[in-house]
DNA sequence: CTATCATTTAGACGAACGTCGAACCACTCG
DNA sequence: CGAGTGGTTCGACGTTCGTCTAAATGATAG
């Protein structure tokens, strides 16, 4: 993707001021790219998940865990853990009886860099 | 909202371990909040206005400057401003004949401080 | 005051989304 | 093997979203 960091030499004042999607017109394919992340994040419930699975002890989270914290079905957390592991924000694997769910941090990272300062 | 800051000390590159969010569960409320944020910005076109807005000479764009750069009608883009707006992302007046808007910092290093480590 | 340009509002429509119940798959233990 | 538990897939339903056209509002120039 190779988001354009083009504050190259000096960012003096308009430079550093401001977060890398302040600084240069996002092109379309960054934008539509970025916006996938996005709408993965963009759910109270996905946003829980992810913070959820992220701090957990070990970095790792099984679905078990995360299921009793929402007056959700199922169904529907397998559904939301799906809608971010498909974007790349988490991935998860079967260990016996329980699936885990960890936190893939560059694509986290992604997120970060276009709006931090 | 106050995100926990739970590791100061050095952050080096290596030290901080992960974004914000993986750092300690959301709340409930808090991640409402949140989505409500991402999602304003969770669109492909929103993304690319509140980047052309940031980075216009200036810090701030009239109506007319954003448009063309999109093959939408002007009604969708005035939704989509709309959009932004109300989330707290953008704030914008009326001089003269055109429209001009700009970025609230404030609300976009909300969001950096999700995901930034 | 009217003509015209810039922008927003209102209403409509198809596509995408979040949720559920039911059925299905994977694994463990008698 | 067969029963039971943990998760996922499937299909359906109501809601929200992105877009459009048509019409309304704001502001400037004749």
């Amino acid at each position: 993707m190779a988001l354009p960091l083009v504050s190259r030499g000096k960012d003096a004042q308009a430079g550093a001021c401001c977060a890398p999607i302040a600084r240069q017109p996002l092109s379309e394919g960054d934008a539509t790219e970025l916006a996938v992340l996005l709408k993965a994040v963009a759910d109270p419930v996905r946003l829980r998940l992810l913070s959820m699975i992220g701090s957990h002890a070990g970095g790792e989270a099984c679905v078990c865990d995360l299921t009793d914290a929402f007056e959700l079905t199922a169904p529907t957390i397998s559904h939301h853990l799906k809608v971010l592991r498909t974007a790349g924000l988490i991935d998860g694997e079967r260990r016996g009886t329980w699936v885990y769910y960890w936190i893939v941090p560059e694509t986290v990272n992604r997120l970060g860099a276009l709006f931090a300062r």
